[in-house]
DNA sequence: CCATTGACTATACGGTGTAAAGTCGGCAGA
DNA sequence: TCTGCCGACTTTACACCGTATAGTCAATGG
């Protein structure tokens, strides 16, 4: 009997889907700062460089993450209709973009789109094709929601305060250096509005949509 | 008579807005990558350590370089109606970061926002009540609009083409390892509408802005 | 039994931000 | 004129990063 049998498995291999989702636990943690290869790597039990065995480099773990997140977002339903299945669809992508902040930045600048992503863009598209949209109306439609909802993500993702009392802290330190009464309509948004209770800059968000998909659909309409 | 007079003034003294400079410089030609602190010292003619006497860390020179970004942008008109204002403000904000494209991460993430970054917030909200938005309308209206044109910079920056034929090129090449009408409504879209001659994705900016200022406008007639 | 090979480790290189200490010329006061 | 200070910069060092290259070693197939 040698000392192998005793200890049989000791350590799980490593496969491409068990880096994956390491590496993803880890961005979610820690943001992208704490996913670097040796942490990747201890935290597989490993050395740094066996993940290079898997995978040709750091950029295309990424593109694995990326594409765990796409697949994470629901897909427009086939039986509803476009406005409404658009309108989940959105606020799908806003949820994982929520649950994964540090793919904000990633997920559109892909050169190498994972089945995932692909897929979410095929039946995006379908979606509206459905539903009588034009390419062109297609490629308006999909752009303009696309932008509004990764730019809503983009600009709420660092906000740097949750609660209301967080906001007058922050307010107040970021006027501070410069001279009273400067920036009045900027005041007066944060008193009387940024701090009244009950404020949350999230619910923004689909105020915005809203718009949007009524804008969209007076042009389909007509 | 000593060497010193021979050679006055060998290299200008640093001062803040130097350093700015530069690092502006640097981020502009090589992107964020290339403005490390040694790469900025060395530009500088300096070593890296002495951008520390003038900025606490790397940090600060970011900040800097941001605000002068939004220096760039053009605050709404005070004589115009706000929709021309917002609208010409958002063709400027765009044109902003399309010369900066480093910048499009950083603009919205600032905890330690510039004065030109606070102008600017506090002209457009002034411009929005000036029009007669309530405060709860010029917070909707604003969040929309940012939100449309950072992520439509966003999704733009990195597009590996410029022209049709790269579209082709890097489609096929996404498209190539999955198999043959996998994708059939993206495969559609990219031969009947993106390889289109003619088709610019830059175009759908004014599209999709059009848009949501008619919703906007819609909702503050009633 | 031996050669191969798949999976991983060890080492090294050039890069990063930045803490800490050292240097040095010009200037203020005696 | 000498002295001590101090602002502005340099030197050195540390811990980290991605990754190229070479080495190790058990399992496997002939």
């Amino acid at each position: 009997m040698t000392t192998r049998t005793a200890q049989p498995a000791r350590r799980l291999p490593l496969t491409r889907e068990r880096v994956l989702q390491f590496a993803l636990e880890l961005a979610d943690q820690g943001g992208l700062d704490a996913l670097s290869m040796r942490k990747l790597g201890q935290a597989l039990g490993v050395e740094a460089m066996a993940v290079y065995y898997h995978f040709a480099n750091k950029e295309r773990v990424l593109d694995g993450i990326v594409d765990l997140v796409f697949g994470e977002i629901d897909l427009p339903a086939a039986g509803a209709d476009w406005e409404t299945a658009m309108r989940r669809r959105a606020i799908s992508v806003r949820d994982a973009l929520a649950r994964h902040r540090w793919a904000i930045g990633l997920m559109e600048s892909r050169v190498n789109p994972g089945p995932a992503n692909l897929r979410h863009h095929d039946a995006v598209i379908g979606c509206l094709r459905a539903a009588g949209f034009d390419m062109a109306m297609a490629a308006h439609a999909y752009s303009l929601l696309d932008a509004y909802i990764y730019g809503f993500a983009l600009t709420k993702m660092n906000l740097p305060f949750e609660t209301t009392t967080d906001i007058a802290e922050m307010a107040e330190s970021m006027l501070e250096p410069f001279p009273l009464g400067e920036y009045p309509n900027l005041a007066d948004f944060i008193t009387e509005h940024a701090m009244k209770p009950g404020y949350d800059f999230a619910d923004e968000f689909e105020y915005g949509l809203d718009v949007i998909l009524d804008g969209i659909e007076r042009i389909q309409d007509r």
